[in-house]
DNA sequence: TTGTTTCCCATCTGATCCCATGTTATCCCA
DNA sequence: TGGGATAACATGGGATCAGATGGGAAACAA
């Protein structure tokens, strides 16, 4: 799972550290980085690893042909989205599209949401995250733990 | 289940001990540590066993992909994570931002609840003790035991 | 060549690990 | 039932290592 939220540095080359803990999250599989695209929902990006691309393509694929949201999704995830691919240190070099697309300027907010992650420029998100508490403390009541599943804690 | 109160030393590294009752509970899974966050909705800290966020994962997955609320839970929860380990002595370094969100100052009051836990400053967690108590006698119908789901307990 | 990208090496900071020690609770036996 | 021994738990400091970051050389494309 992608957890917790880290600020790295991204340096004149674009070079960017993925936070150890995320790479630890996308090692094993066959390609050996992240895939990022930027938001179609806001001025930040979006990422995963392999497995979360290979879940929005079975996704994709149950929906109708033609179906708008299926085209929508086509283009703007599929289309975007870029491998990248770790060097030595554990560091991936954004396109600078994607820098301007988020507003990137020295520092980048890696944001681990579960299956998936996003990457903001740091006061944009401050700003966001402010928003999503008190978001979240207003509708914490939609958050009902059921009956456990398995019957263990 | 985490169960009782107790006060623990918060060291100049941000090292606190977790109580061996908690450890306990969380032992066997794969994670060996604890995940915590600051509370969306007061001074203090929440956290659980990998299991529990498990369950919080699947109840946001049930949502729909683009739910506002959900992106809410997401970046309130997932993104203010962490996944704190123990070291040999069943400690966990506290981060400096969780240490300063829950006002610690060299003393922690870990209060279990059932399937989770809370991290309080003492003298915060006293004063609101106090309201938690009277709050519960005045809505002591509210807890309905419903059919139990495993069967014995 | 010229600019861009990739790879490699050096450095620094902070987290993690390891060992030593005090303190409390538990156990055993008289 | 009391006292001593023992083990479990909590705590402190120092050493070691991994992660993050910066710069430069080499490979590649235009």
């Amino acid at each position: 799972m992608f957890l917790s939220t880290t600020i790295n540095g991204v340096d004149a080359k674009g070079r960017v550290s993925v936070p150890a803990d995320f790479r630890a999250v996308v090692g094993g599989g066959a390609f050996d980085g992240i895939i990022v695209w930027p938001s179609f929902d806001g001025t930040y990006l979006e990422g995963g690893g392999q497995a979360l691309l290979e879940r929005y393509q079975s996704l994709i694929e149950d929906m109708d042909p033609y179906d708008d949201a299926r085209i929508a999704f086509e283009r703007a995830i599929f289309g975007a989205a870029r491998p990248l691919s770790f060097d030595a240190n554990g560091r991936v070099t954004l396109p600078r599209d994607f820098i301007d697309h988020a507003g990137l300027d020295g520092k980048a907010t890696f944001v681990g949401l579960g299956s998936r992650f996003e990457i903001w420029s740091p006061d944009v998100y401050e700003a966001h995250k402010a928003n999503a508490q008190s978001f979240a403390r207003d509708n914490k009541r939609a958050l009902k733990l059921g009956p456990r599943p398995g019957g263990a804690s």
